[in-house]
DNA sequence: ATTATATTTCCATAAAAATAGAATTGTCAA
DNA sequence: TTGACAATTCTATTTTTATGGAAATATAAT
């Protein structure tokens, strides 16, 4: 991934109220959760909240699909790890001594 | 970490120039980088360069150490490890299946 | 003491982002 | 075909961020 984009996606995690929204939809996986879930999960205005959903969507982060009158928004999960991708390959080279970085002993 | 530190460091990695300074900084290691070797580098004024460092230390992210007349500016590295593990945190439990995330198998 | 170097702070301006009410669109149910 | 529900888009306002020249501060060298 080219840093411009790599920027691009993390400003977007770089809001609280995002931030919230990329943990639930985590918590969700494939198969999704209605907009309407989050809103009332994070007690916010409908636009407001669906103007951070199309700040996301925008930068690939989100997708969404109809079903009936609910939309279910999905974390594109191959970009998110693109970009954490990106963060390991641009923090696991201080020096020329890689693994400094102690994230590959965790166990997910 | 709570979420909102992790939104407010994010948001500091979240521009493309902080991004390029934080990568120079990974690079540089413990040891660090000058202020003026950054400047160099990504080829930008001085104040413009100041501000951005002045945020990445506000959050924790940077820090700086005089010699002379040089400020290095040396990444705090457990502070980026504390946000990239709160990432993995939030990004291994989709439905409560984890390991989705392939970073581990990176070999870093 | 004076001058040069390194970097910041001050200042003003321009650009982008956040917030949320009101109006609108799309979908279903009676 | 009217009404309710889900969510977005429109619109306006406020707040925050980015940018960079000019002046100031700190240190070193002559």
């Amino acid at each position: 991934m080219q840093l411009e984009l790599a920027a691009a996606r993390l400003a977007e995690l770089g809001h609280p109220t995002r931030l919230a929204i990329f943990r639930l939809l985590v918590k969700a996986g494939q198969h999704g959760i209605s907009v309407g879930d989050i809103q009332q999960q994070l007690d916010i205005p409908g636009s407001t909240l669906s103007h951070h959903l199309s700040r996301m969507i925008k930068v690939n982060l989100v997708e969404q699909q109809r079903d009936g009158r609910t939309l279910y928004c999905r974390l594109k999960f191959i970009e998110v790890e693109a970009l954490l991708g990106f963060l390991y390959d641009e923090c696991c080279v201080a020096e020329g001594q890689p693994g400094w970085l102690s994230m590959p002993n965790r166990q997910c």
